[in-house]
DNA sequence: CAAAATTCGTAGGCTTATCTAACATTTTTT
DNA sequence: AAAAAATGTTAGATAAGCCTACGAATTTTG
């Protein structure tokens, strides 16, 4: 009874996000957020309650708990992280980010995101990765892996040592 | 009725692992490897079967048709990589690592997994990364984010750069 | 070869999540 | 303020997956 199903993950997401946009989050927006028919929304948002995840009374608008804020925090915080490596790093386009971001969110453990971020911010902060680092890896992506130009993207990111590390003894 | 469930995708590379190993899935031996009761089981096989996936025939070994043998490739394929990349590239535990592969690999888009692939590689490839870069890496991880020894690592990897590139125009 | 043990299938029930259809409440319009 | 429209809830059905319990088939063993 203590374990919450993706789907009603994805319903305190969309109420968060209303809450955000709209200040107030209403069955109707939520269906038609979730996609879904109204009847299908007032079951998850009895559910939600009994959890004490929302403050729902019938024919009001939704408020999170605190408890719900919390969780509902956690797992807009998964999506960001995956969203953001899907995007910023492979490339991939904003929808397809998006959706499988929607979908990941549900199944990664703590340790693999915690360490998913690190790593990302790890490529960009490391003197021999960053920005420049990751428009070469796009390049030999639409090269279809052969990486033509080493010599010059090894000469800027010489440069780019020798700048970051100018102020190190 | 033509996209598979999670579950059923589960049962598949069940089977594949098993014939593998044992040369033929036997239903005990699923539900073993499941971790469900062997009714379960048998309700999973005649989806499957239904689907044309697998050969079932009651009280027999259950065989991959060349279609079924496919879809598990398919689906042992998402696993291997994303196995890797928590795996080799993050530094996750093996049986974490294992887990989440397990539940991930059923909700990645296509694209996204073969970027993913092609991130590898160019980690490993590119002269300016590669595995003492990920050794950085864990070290950075172990150290809080700090990156203590900048200049000894920078040091390594010019000497990594020179032999990549010696070869090169 | 027959009894015992193992394996397998069927039947029926539970849970989650969805839908449609009908009914209830609230809000808007006239 | 009454009628119309929009919004919300309830009831009943469906589908996927899991379970237990029991009976059927196959294998193993004495």
């Amino acid at each position: 009874m203590d374990h919450m199903s993706s789907n009603l993950e994805d319903y305190l997401e969309v109420i968060f996000s209303l809450e955000s946009v709209n200040s107030e989050a209403r069955a109707k927006d939520i269906a038609d957020a979730m996609g879904v028919q109204r009847a299908s929304v007032t079951n998850a948002l009895q559910k939600l309650s009994q959890r004490g995840l929302i403050n729902y009374q019938p024919y009001n608008s939704v408020t999170l708990t605190p408890e719900g804020f919390r969780t509902a925090t956690r797992i807009v915080h998964r999506h960001k992280v995956l969203y953001d490596f899907l995007h910023t790093f492979l490339q991939i386009r904003p929808e397809v980010a998006e959706d499988t971001a929607c979908k990941l969110e549900h199944h990664i453990d703590d340790e693999s995101l915690e360490t998913l971020t690190k790593f990302a911010r790890f490529i960009m902060t490391c003197p021999r990765t960053g920005k420049d680092w990751l428009e070469a890896f796009t390049r030999s992506c639409n090269d279809r892996g052969t990486c033509t130009n080493c010599p010059e993207c090894i000469k800027s990111c010489l440069e780019r040592l020798d700048d970051k590390c100018s102020g190190q003894p």
